[in-house]
RNA sequence: GACCCGUUCGUCUAAGGGUUAGGACACCGCCCUUUCACGGCGGUAAUACGGGUUCGAAUCCCGUACGGGUCGCCA
C-alpha cells in the first residue's frame, strides 16, 4: 500500500506554526515511506477564502520546502483540490447516505444519524479511544448557561443553504483522495468518532489516525497569531532558514530518541516516525528556535549563505557583487542566528563611514588617554607596508608598546573608532577588508569627534 | 459541567521495573581569545500529589490536583 497523507488547511490568511508543523509531519511521513503528500484547501467558508489568503499558505509551504504531489498548482487524479469546487462529489455521497436512510432533514439542514454504539479510534499516538456518539452527543454544554442542555446527537452535515460541514467534506475527501494516514492536531481527537461513523456509513475503510500534541505559547495557552514565532511568513522575513524552522518545528513534539537535535531536511525524512512523537503538548521557545537556526546557518555552504543572505544584504544597501563579501559573510556567520542580523555585524565594512554607537563611544571615552591611543594607532597603521591581518596586529602591538600598554588595551578603542561599536565582527579581519585608507580616515574622524 | 488526552529541570526532551534520572536551549562560573564573538570545560535546576503492586517504581494500577482539547448549521 502506498502511503498517502494530506494537509488540509482552511485559508485564514496566515500559515500558522501549528498548521505548518502538521503539514511537516505529514510531509515527512509521506517522504519517509515513499508515499504521496496531498494538499487540499478547505475553503467551504467562502468569506475568508480569498486568493490572497490561499496564496499565503501555499507560499509558506513552498518556502519551507514542503512540496505536494497533488493539489493546487500541480493537479492530480483526485482533483479538484479546493473544496469549494467539489460540490457534486459531496452531493453524490450525500445521496448514498440518503438512500441508506442515514440522514434526515431538520429545519432545512441535513443531519446524520449517529450509530448507538461504541466507536473506537485506534490512534497511532494516543492508543485506543472509545466513544458512543449517541450518548455523548445527547447533551451539550451551553457556555452562556454554564450547564448542560439536551441536544440532538445527530450532527449536521449540510446547512440549509446547501453548504457542507467540515466533518462530512473532510471524510468524503479523504475517501475520494484515497488518504491512508491522517496526521492532525489532537484537537481533532474528540471529533474522530464522528468521522469514523461517516467512513463506516459511506462503506469506506477509515485511514490510520495519528493525533499529534498541540504547540502552545510560552504561557501555556493556545498559540495566537500575536505570539512571537506564530506565523511562518515572519520567519521568512526575519531571516530564518527553512531548514532551521523545519528542524525546530519537528522537535516540538517529536524526538529522534538520541541526543541529536540538529537535522537537515533529508535527515529528518530519514529519521522521522510516529513512534517518536510525544503525547504531551509543548510550549514554543523562540530562543531555542533561534539557536537551531543559528546551527543551520553555520552549516550552510559559502555559496548558499551568499544566496540566502542576498535579500537581506541588498535591503541594507550592500552590493552583493562586492568582492569583499564572501570573506565578510564568513566573519558574520559565526556570530549570528538569523540572516537578518548579518548586515548589523558586517555592514560597517561596506559603509562610507562608521556609524558611532553612543554607549560604545561613552565606554571608551572613560579612558583619559583615548586621544593619544588613537593618535598612536594612526601613526603605526600609516607605517604599515603590507596591509594584512599580521601587519595590522603588529602595528597595534607596537602602538601599544609605545604607550606602555598591552595590546588588548588598545583593541577596544580601535574597534569603536573603526567600527563604531564595541560589538560586531572580528576586528582585525574587518580592518583588513576595510583597507588602510579607510581605517586611517575613520580614526581621523573619530579623533575629530573627540574634539 | 460531561467526556477525551496529557503531566520528568524555567523550556524542549531521554530513560518503558534496578542509572549518581542523561542531553539540548536559557542562566551562572572558569578557560581560550592581548578586541567582540565562536569554542571548550564546569555549575544551578526535574520525575505534580496520595495510595497501591513489587525485593525494587519516573516507569505498572487506582485516586486527587493541575494543564490542554471536544461538546456549532466553524474548520
Amino acid at each position: 500500500m502506498t502511503v498517502r497523507t494530506r494537509f488540509a488547511p482552511s485559508p485564514t490568511g496566515f500559515l500558522h506554526i501549528g498548521g505548518a508543523r502538521t503539514a511537516l509531519y505529514n510531509w515527512l511521513f509521506a517522504r519517509r515511506h515513499g508515499g504521496r503528500f496531498l494538499l487540499r484547501v478547505e475553503d467551504t467558508d467562502a468569506e475568508r477564502s480569498t486568493d490572497e489568503s490561499i496564496r499565503v499558505i501555499l507560499d509558506g509551504l513552498r518556502w519551507l520546502g514542503l512540496d505536494w504531489d497533488e493539489g493546487p498548482g500541480v493537479g492530480g487524479p483526485h482533483g479538484p483540490y479546493f473544496q469549494s469546487e467539489r460540490k457534486e462529489i459531496y452531493d453524490r455521497h450525500l445521496a448514498k447516505l440518503e438512500s441508506a436512510g442515514l440522514v434526515y432533514e431538520d429545519e432545512g439542514a441535513v443531519r446524520f444519524r449517529v450509530p448507538d454504539r461504541t466507536l473506537t479510534v485506534s490512534d497511532a499516538i494516543c492508543g485506543e479511544v472509545s466513544t458512543n456518539l449517541k450518548e455523548s452527543g445527547s447533551r451539550r454544554y451551553d457556555a452562556e448557561l454554564k450547564q448542560e442542555v439536551e441536544a440532538n446527537p445527530d450532527f449536521v452535515i449540510r446547512r440549509p443553504n446547501g453548504g457542507y460541514i467540515f466533518h462530512f467534506v473532510n471524510v468524503v475527501d479523504d475517501i475520494e483522495m484515497a488518504i491512508t494516514h491522517v496526521i492532525r492536531g489532537e484537537d481533532h481527537l474528540s471529533n474522530t468518532p464522528k468521522h469514523l461513523a461517516l467512513f463506516e456509513a459511506l462503506g469506506a475503510t477509515p485511514p490510520r489516525f495519528a493525533h499529534i500534541p498541540l504547540n502552545l505559547n510560552p504561557s501555556g495557552t493556545k498559540m495566537s497569531k500575536r505570539d512571537q514565532g506564530a506565523l511562518i511568513h515572519e520567519y521568512q522575513e526575519g531571516g530564518f532558514l527553512p531548514s532551521g524552522v523545519a528542524n525546530y518545528m519537528a522537535l516540538l513534539g517529536w524526538s529522534a530518541k538520541d541526543d541529536r537535535e540538529i537535522f537537515d531536511i533529508a535527515e529528518l525524512v530519514e529519521r522521522f516516525d510516529l513512534a517518536g512523537v510525544n503525547h504531551s503538548n509543548s510550549k514554543f521557545d523562540y530562543g531555542k528556535c533561534l539557536w537551531v537556526n543559528g546551527e543551520h546557518l553555520k552549516r550552510l555552504s559559502a555559496s548558499d549563505l551568499a544566496s540566502q543572505a542576498g535579500p537581506f544584504l541588498e535591503r541594507a544597501g550592500i552590493d552583493p557583487a562586492d568582492p569583499r563579501l564572501p570573506e565578510a559573510l564568513g566573519l558574520a556567520r559565526e556570530r549570528v542566528q538569523t540572516l537578518a542580523e548579518i548586515p548589523g555585524v558586517i555592514g560597517t565594512i561596506f559603509a562610507e563611514a562608521a556609524t558611532y554607537d553612543e554607549s560604545s563611544v561613552a565606554k571608551v571615552k572613560e579612558r583619559a588617554d583615548l586621544p593619544q591611543a588613537i593618535a598612536a594607532l594612526s601613526d603605526h597603521f600609516a607605517a604599515v607596508d603590507v596591509w594584512t591581518a599580521d601587519g595590522i596586529k603588529a602595528a597595534v602591538q607596537s602602538a601599544a608598546e609605545g604607550l606602555g600598554l598591552k595590546m588588548g588595551a588598545l583593541m577596544l578603542p580601535c574597534r569603536v573608532a573603526t567600527m563604531g561599536s564595541t560589538s560586531g565582527a572580528d576586528l582585525v579581519p574587518v580592518m583588513a577588508l576595510l583597507g588602510k585608507e579607510a581605517v586611517l580616515k575613520r580614526l581621523q574622524e573619530f579623533a575629530a569627534r573627540l574634539g
